[in-house]
Formats: C-alpha cells, structure tokens, sequence
DNA sequence: TTGTAAGCGTTATCAT
DNA sequence: ATGATAACGCTTACAA
C-alpha cells in the first residue's frame, strides 16, 4: 500500500502542499512551471487522491445506492444495466442490495447506505414494506431519492413507473377484440400495488367491452414461485372453468407455468386456449409456442432513474431547487404465438 | 443533513470529544455512569459515526468491489446474489460493475475500484481481457483478490471455478454410453479458456469411447448471440450433417435456441436428434422438451468466492501471511427429456 | 505566485 | 477516569 500523497510529492519538490494541490486541480494562480513539474512527478509517483479523505474534505462520495427486491429477475437485471451504464458515464459507483421482498432488510440497508454516506439511493420496493418511514429518512436527510416500479405513491420523491392497470387493460381488450370471449385472470400477490394495477386493468377492460366480471375467474398466485402458481393453477382451472378461452397472466412466469401445463396434457395453446403475459421475459421469445406479452422495459427504466437520480444531486450541489417528477414509461403489447 | 458529531455530543456533555468515542466503542476505561450518559445521548440525537471519517482513519471501506461480464445473465446474476449475502452478513457493501465483455473497461473499472480502497475485489475476466497487468496492479496494492469462472490460471491469487473440461466430458460420455453415436458440438468463443476446456473434454470422451473426432461436427457459436448462433448453426447442421443424433451445445442458450429450431421443423427431441446444454438455467426446466444439461452451480460459486476473499480482508487486517486457494465447485449432469 | 493554516470527523497515544 | 493532541490526506480561504 505504497500510496503516494500530495505531502510527500510536495517534499519532494521542494514546495508546499497546497501548491502542489492547486497544481493538479488546474488552478489557474500556480506557475506554468510548478505545475508541470508537480503533474510530471505525480504521474511518475502514480499518485491517486486518497478518496476517503476527498470524500471527508468534500461530504461526496461519488457513489450511489441500489436496493432491489429480487437480483435473479430478468426485469431487475435489465434495471441494474440501465443504472450502471448511467453511473458508468459519470464516473460514479453503484453499491447494490438485495432486500429479497423483506421489509427489515429493506430499513437495514437503508440504514447502511445513508451511514455510508451515498449521493443519492434508487429503490423498488419490496413486497413485504409495510409503512414508508425509513424512506423519510432519506429524504429528512436531503439525499436524493428515486423510486422505480414498486414505488409508493405518498412518498415525495421522483418515481420512475409504467401503467400497470392501462397496460393490462390493452392487454385484456386486445383478447377480446380478437374474439376471446371467456378470460380468466392469474393475478398477484394483494401487496404490492402493480398486480392490484394488472388486476384493476383486466377487470375495467372486462367492464368495458360489457364482459361480466367474474370473481371465480381469478386465480391467485401468491406463494413467492410465479412458476409453479401458472402450473398449480392451470391445473386447477381446467377443472373448475373448463370454458375459459384465454388466460391473462400476471407474470411470464406465471404464464410460463401455464403454458408447461397444457403442453404437458396436451392442450393446445392458442387453439383451446390463449396465454398472455406481462413483461417479456427473455424466455417468452423463445418458449413453444411463443408468448403473448407486455413489454416492461427494465433497461430504460433504470437508465431513467439514474438520469433522474444524478440530475437531482447535481441540482443539489450547486443549491438549486429540485422539483420531483414522475416518469411513465411507455409499455407496449408484444403479440406472438400464444394468442 | 444534520448529522450530529462526537464533538457536539462532547460539548452537550462538557466532556471531550475522546472520552464520547471511548464510550462508543466500550473502552473500559471510562466510567459506567459517563459512558450511559453518552449514549444515551448519542441514541436521542440520532448518532452515526461519519464514515468518510472512519475510513480515512482506519484505511478501510468495508467495501469490495465486484466486476462481472454481463449483468443480465441467469449464472451471473447467481453468482451475484451469492456475493452479496455473505457480504450482508458481514456488514459489507458491495459495489458492482459490468464490464461488457470489454477489456479496456475492464481495466478502467479496476482503476475506479483500487482509487476507491475498497477492501478487495472479485472478478470475471471478460471475453475480451488480453493481459493481466491491470490485476498485477492489485496484487501490487496488496488487495485481496478472487478470480471465479473466468479465471487466468498465471495471476496469483485465490480462484473458484468448475472443471469445465471433465463436466463437458461426463456430459458427453453420458450421451455415449446412452448409445448416441454421431455427436456434434456447438461451441463457443475461443478465447475464454471455458469454451475451450469444454470442447476439449467433448473431443476426449469422443476419443475415450474410441469414436473418431471429426472437426465438421464442430460448429461455432461466437456472435455473442448464443440463442441465435444456436438456432442458425442448427439450421445448417440439419444440411450439412443430417445423421448426427446428439449435439452437445456449449450454454444453455445456444440449446434452447436449437430446439427452438428443431421444434420449428418438426424434428422430434430426443428421438431424432438430442439436445445437451451447460449451465442449467431457469429456462432449460420449462422449455419443451426440458433440456439434459450441467449444473454450474453460480450461488454456490459467488458465496465460495465472498467467503475466501473475506477471509484474506480478515487475515490482512491482521496482518497474518495468506495462502492462495483454487477451489473447484463440483457440477452435476442433470438429466431431462431432451436426451 | 506561493505558502500557511484551519478544518472535515474520527481514532489512538500519552498525559494528567 | 478523563482529556489534550496528533494524525489520517485533502481542499481552500487567506496571508505573504
């Protein structure tokens, strides 16, 4: 740990510390000649600020913080690609944590990024996070907040989201436009608000083309394995509602488990009966037959946040305004085999 | 960012700042009552120590640094997750970067990484890293580091991976005593020593079995697409070589985009032709036919990795000599219906 | 143009 | 048992 600083640089030529400092950050009162002198050197030396004590002397730490629910997601992946890249054109760092939809590890690490001291912290939050003081935390700290996907409405923050309940409902109206007449839903978990949104949005859809809605038509998936929900389910339903002609799927997941099912018993999809899914998984390209799905674009999502995040801590370290924003972005029916 | 100090607690007190941190951290020097009473105070004030102070005075970040090649990856994302619960437990925060298969970010970020101090740093070397001077300089910082997966066999330092060479040829010996006898490979790059160990243990289990090696059968796959290298080399293998009955593809991509084809076509698996992956991902137990393929265990993998190199901080800090390991974590061939 | 010195918030040694 | 003080390495206002 050989680590040159600007004291030994500066005994070495003779000079004091501080000039040697204004040298290397291109002051413009420090000769021509000290400087080069002090630039030849440093890179000789292979000197590197000690960043702890930039950090100290500065209250900035060049980093940011990210807690996701689940790191083996294909959605989520694609979120930390698009903040990555972000902080990557910024020089700037990304600690990341996993709080695996567990409401104390989520205040824990909160806790751990505000102690260390990040400039600013991007979260979707998990499905067991019950109140949102801990956020408060951040923000009575003035450290710049970003929410994305699992946000929570009340808290004041930017927030980066899609339209959970417009996206379903396109979803479940493109299936009756197309002449699907009997639509059951698989829906989520009652926590968090995206499948209350997908659920709202299959049933205002429903609604509106003057389909009755029927509750025995919805089943839930909730036991923390979408998989396995799609196939229990599909199980189930073949059984219970032999009529239905297509299923909208909370999760490609989910639909993936269906779709396993009636390959298996020999139902075929989309003849007796359609199969839609929300997110576009990488794996509803290449499944047989092909899934039906709603594209949730992980990677803009993330990229936008971080352009958020890192527009709200520059606004605050030069003591501007920051007003908050809430950013929608765009989702879009991806048609193929399944329907 | 009203963040109370040692100092405002010592003035509050009037005692000094040394006996406030003295009662932090449980000297026993200090007396019970004034020790209560500091932190008492420091819990209604809402006391956390700065850690950019803490840092620059103990010289470390609790921190580590994670390069890896891809982040939307099913064993990369794994193998993150494996990380980053040891690091939990440990309090340790981990900063996360992809390199993108790109050797000069590579070095980059391991130049971000070593200017942030973090305590040590695991790495994937990407498909693209030439030399291994930019690890040298780590070494030479005397940062602990752990190779795992891609790993350079001349760096000295710990190191997890798998026996890609044997795995590849259990797999392949398997499909031969299963009385395959024309087998193609698909394989990939050559430049990660991966691929190579896995087509060289392919062309020993061919040899083994006394079944001549024949290069024709050998396809690439390197347009950095697996799926759809996997796809389009089937396409030809179907003209080219129509008498293989078994391919032993290098990832599970590159099998899942073969039997998309096959599926396409009407070429029934396994009964046609057999289908063998490397990875076992998510997708290869609900695609049909569900695909044979090696477990590389990537959980396994990051948590192994974590736990050595947090061993070396250990033995660092504590200024004990550290032996370098090379650990291989055992893969399994996990049979399913595609062969 | 250069240097002095204060300060960032801790930790730890050495007096008292 | 408590406190004064130096040190970590850097930035920057101010003095020379």
């Amino acid at each position: 740990m050989n680590n040159t600083t600007l004291k030994e640089i500066a005994e070495q030529l003779g000079i004091s510390i501080a000039t040697v400092s204004k040298s290397l950050k291109n002051y413009p009162d420090v000769s021509e000649k000290t400087k080069q002198a002090v630039i030849e050197l440093a890179s000789q030396l292979n000197y590197t600020p000690n960043s702890f004590a930039v950090n100290l002397r500065t209250k900035e730490s060049k980093t940011i913080g990210l807690i996701i629910p689940t790191i083996v997601h294909h959605f989520f992946s694609n979120v930390i690609k698009g903040i990555l890249e972000e902080a990557e054109k910024r020089d700037y760092l990304v600690i990341i944590l996993q709080s695996d939809e567990n409401f104390e590890l989520e205040k824990k690490q909160i806790k751990l990024l505000i102690n260390k001291r990040v400039d600013g912290i991007i979260i979707s939050l998990s499905n067991g996070t019950g109140d949102f003081f801990h956020l408060n935390e951040i923000l009575s700290q003035k450290i710049p907040l970003v929410l994305f996907d699992k946000i929570a409405k009340i808290v004041e923050c930017s927030k980066v989201m899609i339209n959970d309940q417009k996206a379903a409902y396109d979803a479940v109206d493109y299936l009756i436009k197309k002449g699907y007449k009997k639509i059951a839903h698989f829906r989520g978990a009652y926590i968090p608000q995206n499948s209350i949104d997908r659920f709202l949005g299959y049933k205002k859809a429903l609604e509106d083309n003057q389909i009755e809605y029927n509750p025995s038509l919805v089943y839930d998936c909730d036991n923390n394995n979408d998989f396995e929900d799609g196939y229990e389910n599909a199980k189930k339903l073949i059984i219970e509602n032999p009529e239905v002609d297509a299923i909208f799927a909370v999760t490609d997941l989910v639909a993936i488990g269906i779709i396993k099912y009636f390959n298996e018993i020999g139902i075929s999809i989309p003849n007796q009966i359609a199969v839609l899914g929300f997110s576009n998984w990488f794996i509803s390209n290449v499944i047989s037959p092909t899934l039906t799905t709603i594209d949730q674009p992980g990677f803009e999502m993330g990229k936008k946040s971080a352009e958020i995040l890192f527009n709200e801590i520059d606004l605050k370290r030069n003591n501007l305004p920051v007003s908050f924003q809430s950013i929608e972005i765009e989702t879009k029916l991806i048609i193929r085999e399944s329907t």
